[in-house]
DNA sequence: CTTTAAGTGTGACCTTTGTTACAGACTCTG
DNA sequence: CAGAGTCTGTAACAAAGGTCACACTTAAAG
């Protein structure tokens, strides 16, 4: 069961002798839609590999105002959370399943024995590095360069890419958390959507057209 | 000269061998304040480790507004680069001299070799990745929740430290570029700072008291 | 079938930020 | 010192986004 999936995940990326060593030493979990798998503050003390679904990852400031960062699927790793582990320090983001999801779970000494065993290890950790700073450079970009309503369609076409669905399970709210703005600004956006014929609203959902 | 640069800056981090690999393979750089060290889109071919001075950050958007990112300060690397030279793409960002900076310019191909060869390199790539995500964040949370004075204040307050002094050489279009605003709106929120006490507004600098 | 809670739509209004325009001040150079 | 270029201050206005209030709809629960 997770020998499978994390073949499937990861078996062109890692040798063989570091599978088995996965495998040996992680632990496989199941997170359901919506649960948190690390939250801000929390010490981490394994270092998790998505194997299934998708995860989102939010930022949170002082007065708990959120806002998302980006979403990681299938192959990727939080390198936040790496960079935590490695640096023993506290997680400075929260990761939330946006779908049912499975990872592994491996033990943080495990990454510093494999750092210096397995260069594919080594490319990977580097390689999540490089694409977790360009997400970030991304993320910076939208929010600084981009208007309410092209980030909004910016959300809509990840959303609806990540759950691989045209017609995203969202409410207004949420939109708004995931944004740091708010429910009525994101109602009156999306309604202008709707009208320029971008997308559809019912309760509960959107259905995304062509934005 | 370099030598003695090099030790100051780096010798409690990296071992004798790694040191004198650097002095015979690196070669140093000097920049004039305000000299562009490594340009968005730029191949990098030589990855550069700051020995004295210090370096501005800075993105840049499809219409050429420019946003800055963070400072770098001696003892620091650009990770944004690093990723670069592993994954042998372009630079994404502009790296700009923030005064009189001397650098140690290392060959690519040394850094695979060294990473296999010295732990003292691979935490060193480590933790510039891990600091460099963490300022990510901070940039991150400095323009997603903070209103334009506030970034404002945490501007001159940065600037003030990176260049040791209380009076800031700037002009409010050089803070507009660096916050991604007007000139205007610059000068209306400094001329308030000023009401308040906590800054002084001469003609291209600006006296900080307390922020 | 009522009650309740959650989700959505919209008007009115305010604050923040961006834009345009222009005046005055300083600095350098011939 | 005259003129050009740069820098700063400010008024007037526009646009984006945030806030408050309230009506209406739908779904879930008793």
């Amino acid at each position: 069961m997770l020998e499978e999936e994390l073949r499937d995940a990861y078996h062109f990326i890692f040798e063989e002798e570091l599978l088995q060593e996965m495998l040996k030493f992680g632990s496989l979990k199941e997170v359901k839609s919506g649960g948190i798998i690390i939250d801000i503050g929390d010490y981490v003390k394994q270092m998790p590999l998505l194997l299934e679904g998708a995860i989102k990852i939010l930022r949170e400031d002082k007065d708990g105002d959120e806002l998302l960062l980006y979403f990681l699927e299938r192959g990727d790793t939080c390198a936040m959370t790496l960079s935590c582990c490695l640096g023993q320090t506290k997680s400075e983001i929260r990761a939330v399943a946006e779908k049912d999801t499975s990872l592994v779970m491996i033990p943080i000494e495990k990454m510093e024995e494999w750092t210096s065993r397995f260069k594919s290890w080594r490319n990977f950790v580097f390689e999540s590095y490089h694409s977790r700073l360009t997400e970030m450079l991304d993320t910076i970009d939208t929010i600084a360069f981009l208007h309410m309503d092209e980030r909004l369609m910016k959300y809509l076409q990840d959303k609806a890419k990540i759950n691989k669905t045209e017609q995203i399970q969202v409410t207004h709210q949420e939109i708004a958390y995931d944004l740091h703005t708010s429910r009525v600004v994101v109602s009156r956006l999306l309604k202008k959507l709707e009208l320029d014929g971008k997308i559809g609203l019912q309760r509960n959902s959107i259905m995304v057209h062509d934005l």
